[in-house]
DNA sequence: ACTTATAAGTAAGCGACACTAACTTTGCAA
DNA sequence: TTGCAAAGTTAGTGTCGCTTACTTATAAGT
């Protein structure tokens, strides 16, 4: 009658109204539209509530599977930690392991990881604390950075403490990514090409740690690459 | 009588009920309610409503003097670039303009006012967009250090290009407090010394040291290339 | 096959917040 | 003195995150 009416009505304001009323995989679901969101309106933008409508269920039901809203961006930024360290890992292979352009790849990767997804790019490194999931995944990525320096080092035959090169590699290389998603170089330096900035400095980064000093205008004639005016 | 009371009663809640009914200077003593507040609970940790309670007004109150919530944390972020600048002037100045040191120690205060203040830092480089107001400071802050580098230069008989060493030094900089403020080094890297970080870089951004033995000595003619898979 | 426990949804409601509208108090100026 | 605009207030709206209590479907046990 009345409620069969009503339960049928239902079922076409479902997104994916695959069994009625249990929704096959919520969870998944709600992941999946708070992503979109999170894309579309940025890390504050959105909303749990919208989530659910996108998913086709009430306010309550993201409740069954999650603590809280911030459970949910923490699954979702643990995922993306574990995309980000497979694409760096694809961007190191393709262009040569232990080599600077294998190493400078990886900080495009990076690069290109921040741009592609800005919201959760700043969601993984803001203070909404990732508290436990993502801690692991983030120290991997940098570990995958030492082990690459280490690696450059050992053909090189550099005496540098890899792990203070990668530091150094990821702070630049996260620095270029925060100023290129908020818009700050477009707004101070317009028409800058972020992948030759990093391109151009990773190699400086990647130098001995200790000799540095006074300006010597010695060896400033060798590299075409320092700065062309 | 009754009423009397009630308005004597709320005197005494009011932080500075300076002329009892009307608050002196609500504007301002928003902006200070905000800006605590922001101190004390993160970016997206406070209120507006908060900040009214502090001032010792209702939550209507605020919309005498500022469009919304936007526009109040727009002027706090103004300031603060206002304040960077001139923390950064007073840092190089210091230390000796146009200078390595100048310089780095411009770096390092620019590291400090990101620690010292996290929430309006990342406010004033965070996608809530400073809009308007924000947008000159911020391009003045680069405008100093292009000058600096620029100084160095000529000091130094370089032919670099400052812009493009000058965003080099941003790009790391602001990397180095991006991190150091959300605790990811001291996640990863535990006993970092950020201040030395930044003054080891800074010579190599500089393009003055050299100890880069990186083979990188024309484009297409790189070895190494083929390392392992 | 029938019962039954439980996982997974709904409905209704709470308190908080951003913001609005309409009223009231106050200070200042003509 | 009046009268008016600035700067408060009260009251109310819609939304959000989250909770409680109820309902429904599924899957297991006998």
């Amino acid at each position: 009658m009345a409620k069969a009416e009503k339960q049928r009505a239902k079922k076409m304001t479902m997104v994916r109204a695959k069994k009625s009323f249990h929704h096959g995989d919520l969870r998944e679901a709600l992941i999946a539209a708070t992503r979109e969101l999170l894309i579309e309106h940025g890390p504050d933008g959105f909303t749990l509530a919208d989530a659910c409508r996108r998913a086709g269920v009430t306010t309550a039901a993201p409740y069954k599977h999650f603590r809280d809203k911030q459970e949910i961006l923490e699954e979702i930024v643990a995922r993306a930690f574990d995309q980000l360290k497979e694409q760096n890992a694809r961007a190191v292979a393709e262009r040569g392991s232990g080599t600077i352009e294998g190493i400078s790849a990886m900080g495009i990767s990076y690069l290109e990881f921040a741009v592609a997804q800005p919201a959760i790019f700043r969601l993984m490194f803001g203070d909404l604390k990732k508290s436990k999931k993502a801690d692991e995944p983030g120290e991997e990525c940098l570990k995958h950075v030492v082990e690459e320096v280490a690696l450059y080092c050992r053909k090189n035959g550099h005496t540098a403490d890899a792990q203070q090169v990668a530091v150094r590699l990821w702070t630049f290389v996260h620095g270029a990514s925060s100023l290129e998603l908020d818009g700050d170089y477009e707004r101070v330096v317009p028409g800058l090409d972020v992948h030759n900035l990093i391109a151009d400095v990773t190699p400086r980064l990647l130098g001995a740690t200790s000799d540095i000093r006074a300006p010597r205008k010695k060896k400033g004639e060798l590299r075409s690459d320092q700065c062309e005016g």
